[in-house]
DNA sequence: AACTGGCACTTGAAAGCCGAGAGTGCCAAT
DNA sequence: ATTGGCACTCTCGGCTTTCAAGTGCCAGTT
């Protein structure tokens, strides 16, 4: 028997109705995809579908909706990935070479995205704590403070005023200097943070004071989980777009948006590099957003993922654009970054 | 003729109104505020107070609702300035306190400021052009790159990383920092921007190409408009609970926020410290904010004015209480500010 | 065995209707 | 100037009715 048909009614279905955002019936089906059979079967097909849970009626004697099973596997079996338009590869690359540094990069990425895909659009800062120590410099400023830089392999720089006990000496700040950079750069910075860690040893009893406060401090910038947390959401106007219809409630998404560590949630752990994640309603974890999905995937520099980006929509959504989306946004900010 | 009585009978109305967001008739009225007087007095007063424009009736035989020109009147004339709990207070004090750095600062801020009010918070960064310089650095980096620092009198620190096309001696570089400290520490950014720009003729001529391109890039720094636009806003969530209701949609207002253009315009030009701008309606000079309002102020460190903050919620709200916590904020923040 | 046309059945959404309640404006009386 | 009374106007909620879409099933066909 046809089984390939069922198949190809559930992407029917589906295409349909995230076209079109009502349910599809059987007429409807056979007049736009040109299977050629009559309604009745195709609503045999359908029932069949339904007995297996990809599809639903809403009420009795309405059409059929995909449910989430449905998309599941309409996303994994069905879907072929689209292309995206040589305009819209031009239209990210232009916006995101502007960018005059790594806050500019990622401001610019949510906007395309979110432009993209008509979606709610999150871009996660490049994370610190994979990132690599590029440079390090101390510079004393008036007195007892001091300014500690750090540069990192993503081009992110953190910098951090201390106030010392007392004025280090010239030549102990070169010297700090030169044993931490040495021992530092180029290591990620998890790893960077031990290695400074057993440094305050091998120095003068009467430096350690200076050289514990700045070693820690640097450590701590290290190993800093609060900027680990940054990111930058855009697109919340297309939240009414999808909300207003009925499905989804507008008011936990919004919540959820300004909630970081639940976004940092959403955006999960995207497995691997060009892999993408796609969570489809109560596969996102979060009450409020069943009826969402999140299409999510990692960006990095080289190999190495930096951070995550992703959106949020419905979970009628074409999925198809908005993964190709997803993953060409991800592609041009590792660029981007590795580049600057 | 009782005039005083119409004006009471305007605060009232918007009392009632802003408490329970229904239009107020007659006897609502006498009942729940002791004005010695019967309905129908209160009626021939309201037919006046609608005459002049102050109040309207949405539907014939409905209550009354204040207009545009009614708020206005309400806020100028008739708002007793409310206070604080202390519990609020500590809370904003508690709040800011434990902030580490500006960002920091101007992130905690717009959430307290949302929490208070249950409106939509808005808070600029300190702006950069307003501040002077406290500190500048010259570190050079590998071979032929070199990093600038700027730290501002708001405690905002500002990086930059350029390639010039040889390797500065260290000598030039001692000199070029000194100079340009000794000339720039104390000014405000944009005069120091001009003082820079004298400066480069004092270099041997050999030494100009580098000069020339640290200098114009410190100055770029100075004079950096996209920074001055920064802006952190907060509370979308509550769009949700004004928004719902009628009067005002969510997608403008959700537009609006994600332009940072229009933002900068909604808070504007607060007169001067410790005033407040509260615009109502169309007053917003914004379309789609028509029924909104908008109360902002400005803060600052010292005297000098560093940058705007404020709330945009609806048209109903409740303006003693929002002016009090936006006015609130603002002080606050500025102390944070002056100290770090 | 798979497909098809026909037909009765279900059901939600839209439209129309009605009564209740709230509030007004006006007027005559105080 | 204020007040009680009263007729009038609306909106809102609940109710019924109608309409159309879509299904499920069955008997017939290939």
């Amino acid at each position: 028997m046809a089984d390939d048909r069922k198949l190809e009614v559930l992407r029917a279905i589906v295409e349909d109705y995230v076209a079109t955002q009502e349910p599809v019936g059987s007429r409807a089906l056979v007049e736009r995809h040109n299977l050629g059979v009559s309604p009745a079967t195709i609503r045999n097909d359908m029932a069949v579908l339904e007995e297996e849970g990809f599809i639903a009626q809403p009420h009795t004697s309405a059409g059929r909706i995909p449910t989430d099973k449905g998309y599941r596997l309409f996303v994994d079996k069905l879907a072929t990935v689209k292309n995206l338009t040589s305009a819209e590869r031009r239209a990210i690359e232009t916006f995101l070479t502007g960018a005059v540094d790594v806050d500019d990069v990622v401001q610019r990425s949510v906007k395309v995205l979110a432009q993209l895909t008509n979606q709610i659009a999150i871009v996660q800062y490049p994370s610190l704590t994979r990132s690599t120590v590029r440079h390090i410099e101390i510079v004393p400023l008036e007195s007892t403070r001091v300014l500690l830089v750090v540069i990192t392999s993503s081009g992110r720089v953190e910098q951090r005023i201390i106030e010392l006990d007392s004025t280090p000496s010239e030549i102990l700040v070169a010297d700090l200097r030169s044993r931490i950079t040495s021992s530092t750069i180029g290591e990620r910075l998890p790893e960077a943070s031990l290695r400074l860690a057993d440094m305050i040893g091998t120095f003068a009893v009467e430096d350690r004071p200076i050289v514990t406060s700045i070693v820690t401090t640097l450590s701590q910038t290290f190993s800093n989980e609060r900027s680990d947390e940054r990111i930058a959401v855009g697109g919340t106007a297309n939240l009414v777009r999808f909300g207003s219809d009925f499905d989804i409630s507008i008011k936990p998404v919004l919540e959820a948006i300004e909630e970081q560590v639940v976004l940092l949630k959403l955006l999960g752990e995207a497995t691997g590099p060009n892999s993408l994640l796609v969570r489809i309603g109560n596969e996102t974890g979060y009450e409020g957003l069943s009826g969402a999905s999140v299409v999510s995937t990692t960006y990095g520099a080289d190999e190495q993922a930096l951070a995550t980006l992703g959106t949020v929509g419905p979970m009628r959504m074409d999925y198809p654009g908005t993964m190709a989306a997803v993953s060409a946004v991800a592609r041009y900010v590792g660029h981007t970054l590795a580049e600057s």
